[in-house]
DNA sequence: CTGTTAGCGCATTCAG
DNA sequence: CTGAATGCGCTAACAG
């Protein structure tokens, strides 16, 4: 409590709680008490407890920054991710879960929503020091994202992009559309629609997959893609498109789960039973599919291991400097309800 | 210490570009080139150009985390929300914009949701050394936000709650359902029921807005409030509720309009025209209400107003040290087509 | 406008 | 296990 009044009013004794003071507070070394919170070898179980009962006593808590800015790594991982999408929510949930898993990880979201896109989010990151960047359906164009990946390790997920430098974790979009396609094509089905994702990261793939299940199943005639989209609006658009011509088909498979139900919910109002007078699918495997008023045949990305591949190859890229690469997951059929034999 | 100066400045001996390099590339010092990035008064408009120049061409970034040691205050205001409701990627989307206003100010997210409350993310923000804590729509418990609130700032938004200490916004629950109610009367209607929030904040509030308004109508007899939540699926549950009933009301305000388009969704698959057979009511103007298949009559929180007021509160208490308060946002009533007058 | 200096809170040596 | 010393990248205060 000694302060020299000669020297200019220290800044420092502003009353927040530092390390200094649970080592004071605790009886030992500051460099013990560092081990302590850092989980490190050098220290006996007792003074562990010793050292944390002084921090609690005293209200301690460690500065992330400090730290970070003083080891080489952060152990900060950014993640950029569209505010509005739920199915970007099951991801962060389960991103979350991976890195409590690692007490040496943290998380540091990156909103993104109309009027601020990847590049801006990935720069708030990037001041940060964010030691890698894990991209969630970037909407940014591929250029953008290989200058981001020249600078740090960038891992995207859910959305296909050839930019050298990118790891990529996502599901097999075109095997997973393929799978709902068999799955329909086996209750019996031949005139199959399908609603695609307009532009979504994915469309192609999806579409490709649907296209490639018909042709196999030499269904070639009834080939029909009407376009969608992502939204539940979307959904909706395309059930009215589909009741406004002249002939429906036996089922619909959507671009994801999102699409389906909005499709779903048009269908339902028109007075058509699910899947009485049309089976509908989606994708993605989102809370609202098993929730939905009809629960929806729908393809699991399986966020689980997706995840953790993600986390894992951005924190691997960021400390050992491996390679990047290409991580596609094995979707699976989740079979609900939303789906029967033709009318 | 003689670098080759030849060459152009090399990425730091510890391959990370810093003020330092900046400064040598630019000619000039660390003070000023410090300057030209804070935005602080002491630079000639030419100066400013050659250091940002400079800058760009060896690739500089700030480090916010040096930045915020050092300074008395680190600028990051974190935000917890959940990262599954809707409503909240609505208010994250307007504290960007006003944060962006602010040159001095950072938003720092922490997601919660079921398996992570918003004591463990107020945690860990608090540990990157934020200022101050926005929390939205909080479902701890009030002693654990008055916890917090003793140790920094707390700005609560969208939930009433009497912890000492912490800052309130919110918009009067209670006088927004009375406007829908107002409104239904206006045109017509006496039996309306109440589809409640189900213990999500705001639930008791806006059921007193309800009783209120009926009673100051004389329609105590017409009063019926049944059970619901927040969520699409308890108002498909409301829904069905609702038509398992002997007779129907002519108009029904739900807790919100992510439960309203569940119930709108129910009645139109049970052939119920809305408004034609029923009228609906939501709360919260998300942007769901406006694109329903039915375009929503709801109540706008006015969000621009809301998150302004919070991230101001949020700033200015970790400044100026001023005392906490409530404020009070004026709802308004937002007419679209799911209203009209009774059968 | 410049250059210098002194830390912010912490991790990491290194010799005891 | 201790204690002291060093510096991460930056801001702020100061004298030129």
């Amino acid at each position: 409590m000694s302060d020299d009044p000669s020297r200019p009013a220290p800044p420092g004794r502003r009353g927040r709680v530092t390390l200094v003071d649970v080592a004071r507070e605790a009886g030992c070394s500051v460099s013990l008490a560092s081990i302590v919170f850092r989980d490190a070898p050098g220290a006996s179980e007792a003074t562990r407890e010793r050292v944390r009962a002084a921090a609690k006593r005293i209200g301690y808590r460690p500065d992330s920054r400090a730290a970070g800015l003083r080891r080489a790594n952060s152990g900060l991982i950014g993640v950029t991710y569209d505010v509005r999408q739920p199915f970007h929510a099951g991801i962060i949930e389960c991103l979350y879960q991976a890195a409590d898993e690692r007490r040496d990880i943290a998380l540091a979201l990156g909103a993104t929503y109309p009027g601020r896109d990847d590049s801006r989010a990935a720069e708030a990151l990037l001041r940060e020091r964010c030691e890698a960047l894990i991209m969630l359906g970037p909407q940014i164009r591929t250029r953008a994202i290989a200058a981001l990946a020249a600078e740090v390790p960038v891992v995207v997920v859910a959305r296909k992009v050839r930019a050298p430098g990118a790891d990529q974790v996502r599901v097999d979009d075109s095997g997973g559309l393929a799978l709902v396609i068999e799955h329909l094509i086996a209750l019996g089905h031949r005139a199959i629609t399908h609603v695609d994702g307009g532009g979504a990261p994915g469309t192609k793939a999806r579409r490709r997959g649907y296209l490639k299940a018909m042709r196999a199943h030499g269904l070639e005639e009834f080939i029909d893609v009407i376009p969608g989209g992502h939204t539940g609006d979307a959904g909706v658009s395309a059930g009215r498109a589909l009741l406004g011509r002249g002939s429906l088909p036996t089922a619909v498979a959507a671009f994801n789960d999102i699409s389906a139900i909005g499709l779903s919910t048009w269908l339902g109002i028109s007075q058509l039973g699910i899947p009485g007078d049309i089976s509908v699918t989606g994708f993605d495997d989102a809370p609202e599919a098993a929730s939905a008023i009809v629960p929806l045949t729908t393809v699991s990305q399986n966020l689980q291991l997706m995840t953790r591949t993600a986390l894992d190859r951005a924190v691997d890229r960021a400390r050992d400097r491996c390679l990047p690469g290409e991580h596609i997951i094995v979707p699976r059929l989740i079979t609900r309800t939303s789906t029967g034999p033709p009318r």
